[in-house]
RNA sequence: GCCCCCAUCGUCUAGCCUGGUCUAGGACAUCGGUCUUUCAAGCCGGUAACGCGGGUUCAAAUCCCGCUGGGGGCGCCA
């Protein structure tokens, strides 16, 4: 069986890299029918926050990638000492009592003269114990010339054991390390494909090392990293990144559709051919890990748009209404609710001309409640001649004729104005804008009596 | 500085492993047209790429080497 997981430390919010990391995971296992697991590892004391945790289970959940199994590496700190024990017992690893005022100093010193700064070993062969605090590293072994590994993404990588320094294994308050933690539980849970960004390559010589000892080795697969739309650097170290680039905002603040930033992550370093739109099923089922680029992918926020509008397209109506619903302020929200069979009915008009649960939201507001007028279109069509055409559509419309082309070629005529102007006069004194739905539709939605009621309001407000 | 990874239109990519079918395909964006009561959507069409230099071969986007460029790592962070 497939066992894969996803493992986040708290301390930093949920952006698209890392919900790529975890929908790749998440992929491989379903299309194998096998288990993902969620860890959260929070070693790290410091910098790790329960909100954040919140906030990575509550995205996994918005994104339909929901773990079958999760728990925190703070919970199991009593393993990975039984695990330290069994490694100084065996003389894999050894106490290290250099302080970490004296190693920094080291280090800073070893990267001016351009060397590779590893620890240089101090302790390495003190045969006595001392009575000071110390930290656990691993013992690199001095027989194995190099470690080598076929990732599934990035295929063969090599690296000499001289290249690798004995890394701390645990620290000298008694917690854990990242690399030992994560290796005694990728052990412990069987993990079978360990999925993760590129960025973790230069770790994983010293994983094997860890896994061999304990004997397993599972496989690894490292994911280009995902690059900013544009400019340059990392994804996640960039705070001034003009577009959202959170999860959680993007969803919820900019309006866009968890199946679309699914399907955009999924295009990041995958193609099925020339298909472009994949829904979460047809991506367990056509996803492969083995056939994932090893090239660095950037994100792409035109697209993004252009996938969220048609997932829009692709929604029920009914679906689009519950959805909305939650960006509808709470003063209206009452009125949306009433107006429920009016707005079902123009929701297709509406789909096709917006690309974000945002801008659908703005085109609906005008219908469950009038605003302001356009300024830069009162000044242009609210004139004389337009208050005569609104005249003149009250009249019509009040008539009764549900038809509403014939009155666009009449006023045409009757004042020599263009039909595509007598439209716009009357979609500014009904909607307040000079775009928007059809004005039939719109007309329907807002019923006969409000219309007439808002092109009274248009006329008066035009002066004599 | 040292180590590792990567390199096809502006962007995401197909093709590369198993050289010839590639005058390099698709998508987004962009430009033009069409439709039209606004704005969209739709439909039709256009511009646009194998980073450079060496090999190997009858033949290279595809294989090898170098260069250049980009990215990552070098913590008692993960």
């Amino acid at each position: 069986m497939i066992v894969t997981r996803f493992a986040p430390s708290p301390t930093g919010r949920f952006h698209i890299g890392v919900a790529r990391t975890a929908l790749f995971s998440f992929l491989w296992a379903k299309k194998n029918k096998g288990k993902f697991i969620l860890r959260i590892d929070d070693t790290d004391k410091e910098r790790s926050k329960k909100s954040f945790e919140d906030e990575i289970e509550k995205c996994l959940k918005l994104l339909g990638i929901e773990p079958d199994e999760k728990f925190r590496q703070s919970e199991r700190f009593g393993r990975y000492k039984e695990v330290v024990e069994f490694l100084l017992e065996k003389g894999y690893a050894y106490r290290c009592y250099c302080s970490p005022d004296e190693l920094e100093k080291y280090r800073e010193n070893a990267l001016k003269a351009g060397l590779n700064p590893k620890y240089p070993k101090t302790c390495r062969n003190l045969q006595t114990k001392k009575d000071l605090p110390y930290a656990v590293r691993f013992k690199v072994p001095d027989d194995i010339f190099e470690v080598k590994f076929d990732d599934i993404v990035m295929r063969t990588i090599k690296v000499e054991t001289s290249e690798i320094e004995d890394f701390v294994l645990m620290r000298s308050d008694g917690t854990p390390t990242y690399n030992l933690a994560s290796v005694v539980d990728d052990f412990d849970y069987k993990i079978t494909d360990i999925i993760r960004g590129a960025d973790h390559i230069s770790n994983t010589p010293k994983q094997i090392l860890l896994f061999s000892i304990l004997g397993r080795v599972p496989n690894f697969a490292h994911l280009p990293l995902i690059l900013p739309d544009e400019g340059e650097g990392k994804l996640s170290k960039r705070e001034d990144f003009s577009s959202s680039i959170y999860v959680y905002d993007l969803i919820m603040k900019d309006g866009f559709l968890p199946e679309a930033i699914v399907n955009h992550l999924a295009r990041l370093g995958w193609a099925y051919g020339d298909k472009e739109t994949f829904s979460i099923q047809e991506l367990i089922e056509l996803f492969d890990i083995t056939e994932v680029n090893s090239s660095p992918a950037r994100y792409n926020f035109k697209k993004l748009y252009w996938l969220n509008s048609h997932w829009i397209k692709t929604l029920t109506d009914e679906d689009i209404f519950t959805r909305l619903r939650d960006f509808i302020p709470d003063e209206i929200k009452k009125t949306f609710d009433e107006k429920k069979y009016s707005i079902l009915k123009i929701i297709p008009q509406i789909k096709i001309r917006v690309r974000t649960m945002i801008e659908m939201r703005d085109m609906v507001i005008p219908i469950l409640r009038f605003d302001s007028y356009d300024q830069e279109g009162a000044k242009k069509f609210f004139n004389q001649t337009g208050k005569m055409i609104l005249l003149d559509f009250k009249r019509y419309i009040e008539s009764g004729d549900g038809r509403f082309e014939p009155f666009l070629k009449e006023a045409s005529e009757k004042y020599g104005v263009k039909t595509a102007d007598v439209a716009q006069t009357i979609r500014l004194a009904i909607y307040g804008k000079l775009v928007s739905p059809p004005l039939s539709d719109v007309i329907a939605a807002i019923g006969k009596d409000e219309a007439i009621k808002r092109i009274e309001m248009a006329i008066n407000s035009i002066s004599d």
